[in-house]
DNA sequence: TTGACTTCGTGAACATCGTTCACAAGAAAA
DNA sequence: TTTTCTTGTGAACGATGTTCACGAAGTCAA
């Protein structure tokens, strides 16, 4: 054996994640990924429980990298002085965008994997890296002296990152590849500039049954 | 032959949609179609192109189906003369949830589905029908008084559309069931109320370069 | 009516996929 | 060396999407 075991379960990941990257779910075949890292088909069920644990693993490594990334772009900010709450806002949506730009196929079926079932697996280690991301947006919004108590704080950090990913994900979906991302951009603008105002004017945000008579 | 050749396609519609909404894309099978609509399977590739063929043919009905629920509930609100933009907006999401909730399966596979090729498939039919919905939030945010053109009314509605569209589907894929639909409602009350709150104080929302130094 | 032509349903057949498992090779222990 | 355990192997199985040669049934002209 040339190699060790968790070295080859690394090499078999990395190739899983081109793949995904390249094709999307149908191209991430235990054959192809056999053939590619020198291993039987076999061997690659000795590393994995299923092509869905190969896929989940690969998630994992999606989702590490995206909590690095916002972290980075926050550390970056934080390095040249900028502290005002609409930059940082937008520097981290433009991270998300850039994220989800280099991964075009990987990404997309991190999305598609969770939808696969109804609700069957138990995303709780995805939960738990992605509430790192959210104490990162609940952080620039306590610093944005605003005046939110802690859970309204939570829901509006929530909040941002769902629109967010809303706007980027429904843009990539849409037609023409060149001229979407100035659509995503304007629209990230335009969410993060309003939230700021609105959340600027105070108030409360209960979930006031105004719609009944 | 007993039936006509579009009505036997109704019925496998109708049957594809059952088995999307109970077990998702994988519960999509050519064998089970025409087991149930009591056809042969070569019929099936008659009447269709692909399996993508049939569940594409679903998708159109569910789209129009979210269509006519959009319309629907400006229409009830029209009827009791409530012309709140707030009130509107938050009808409109409602209802967008309450589609999501009514399509527990089939909606997912929708969205499942436009991630499956990197960006192979024209979703312009896709986009026309989710224009529709646009138009209604732009309606309403052009009676609600605030003072923006029509560009800007244009991207303000696709940003609310995507948010919401993002509030609701990261809400569904997280854990827990119940007190999720909670966590939704709170996301969207604040969106709305915040959008609306930012839209009133006016001003441009250009993508103004603010992250650079 | 009859014959040719067209249309359309049929299901066996093929290729490909995920997954399993009996087997063997090799390492470690005795 | 012998035994035992681990681990890689790839043939084999079942399920799936898709195709296609065949035949039944309808249509129409003579």
């Amino acid at each position: 054996m040339a190699l060790d075991k968790e070295e080859t379960g690394e090499r078999v990941l990395a190739i899983a994640e081109v793949l995904l990257n390249e094709g999307g779910m149908d191209n991430l075949k235990a054959r192809t990924i056999a053939e590619q890292a020198g291993i039987s088909v076999g061997s690659v069920y000795n590393l994995f429980s299923d092509l869905d644990g190969v896929h989940r693993a690969v998630n994992m490594r999606l989702l590490d990298r995206l909590g690095v990334a916002g972290a980075a772009a926050m550390a970056d900010l934080g390095r040249r002085g900028v502290t005002d709450v609409r930059d940082r806002l937008l520097a981290l949506a433009d991270a998300y965008v850039r994220f989800v730009e280099a991964h075009p196929g990987s990404w997309p079926a991190l999305l598609a994997f969770n939808r696969r079932r109804p609700v069957l697996t138990e995303p709780d280690v995805y939960e738990a890296r992605l509430d790192q991301l959210f104490e990162i947006i609940a952080g620039v919004l306590a610093d944005g002296g605003f005046d939110l108590d802690e859970d309204t704080r939570r829901i509006a950090a929530r909040t941002l990152w769902s629109s967010v990913h809303g706007i980027v994900t429904s843009g990539y979906a849409a037609r023409s590849v060149r001229r979407q991302a100035d659509e995503i951009d304007r629209q990230i603008a335009l969410l993060v500039g309003v939230f700021i105002r609105g959340l600027e004017r105070g108030g409360t945000f209960a979930h006031a049954g105004g719609t009944t008579s």
